[in-house]
DNA sequence: ACAATATCCTGCGAGC
DNA sequence: TGCTCGCAGGATATTG
């Protein structure tokens, strides 16, 4: 579920409140999550550490804890983290719950398809994940050089595809793909190395504007995402083309059009993306 | 080497 | 009402 804005919105809400904070202990209901280790293991090595900083990378949480461990989190379609006071009553799909003095911090998953990593806080980097990550769209890396750089290296596909990969700009998911290309006026079908440009220019801008106003509205809710309150973003009410199959399109009034890409919905407006 | 497909899991809405 | 089917915002392993 959760793109670049949910997961930057989710990991303000919980670095505001819970950098300095000491885990005093550490509920496992369900460890389906966890990847490389042990419950036991997991609990062992956090329970009296000290979260000395939490951030975003990509689409991943991290947690630097003060015993040069990081928690790595990925909240895939469904992972959320939900802030409470003191002895959060357990609701379906909790799956692991940390205590701190003045929180209860409940992971839940309704798919049960987020990821979470213990590794050394200097050892990072040799995450799979994090191997051939692409380049952050909120950060002074993307330029537009380096924006077509990656776009040679996804010449041969499909826009939309070439967007979804994280090895190339990290961040973009299902929606705010179809978002971007709506919002730059090229057909997603078309491929990386047909752009001329003008329209690179475009697809260049589009990426950092959308995202940065998904950010300012806390996200998009189009179902299950939730922020650190457990409260919804506001930024689906921005959006033109996602999940909009037959509607009329806010330029010209054509209907929206639905197609699969790589087993994917995308939504797009044949007349005004070309 | 590359790109398309299957897969993990649960819930929901559509259609019968 | 209740069943089955298809679909859902992600990434990775497997297949072709």
């Amino acid at each position: 579920m959760p793109e670049l804005p949910e997961v930057e919105t989710v990991s303000k809400d919980l670095s505001e409140h819970l950098i300095g904070e000491t885990i005093s202990d550490i509920g496992i209901i369900d460890a389906r999550n966890l990847r490389g280790i042990s419950p036991a293991n997991f609990v062992q090595q956090i329970r009296g550490t000290k979260i000395s900083n939490i951030y975003r990378k990509g689409k991943t949480i991290i947690w630097n804890l003060t015993n040069n461990l990081s928690i790595i989190i990925h909240l895939r379609m469904t992972g959320k983290f939900i802030l409470t006071n003191n002895n959060a009553e357990l609701t379906k799909h909790d799956m692991i719950v940390f205590k701190t003095k003045k929180w209860d911090i409940t992971f839940n998953d309704v798919r049960k398809f987020a990821t979470i990593n213990l590794t050394s806080t200097n050892a990072i980097e040799d995450l799979n994940y994090f191997k051939n990550i692409g380049i952050d769209p909120t950060k002074s890396e993307f330029t537009f050089d380096n924006f077509k750089y990656m776009l040679k290296k996804g010449a041969k596909k499909s826009l939309k595809a070439f967007l979804l990969e994280q090895d190339k700009i990290v961040g973009i998911g299902n929606i705010y793909a179809s978002e971007i290309l709506f919002d730059s006026k090229i057909n997603p079908e078309r491929l990386g190395y047909s752009l001329s440009k003008n329209e690179e220019i475009e697809l260049f801008s589009s990426i950092k504007k959308i995202i940065l106003q998904a950010i300012m509205m806390r996200g998009t809710t189009f179902s299950d995402y939730r922020d650190g309150f457990n409260k919804k973003g506001e930024f689906q009410n921005q959006l033109k083309v996602y999940n909009k199959l037959n509607e009329n399109c806010i330029i010209c009034k054509d209907t929206i059009n639905k197609i699969k890409q790589n087993g994917r919905s995308t939504y797009y407006c044949q007349t005004c993306q070309k």
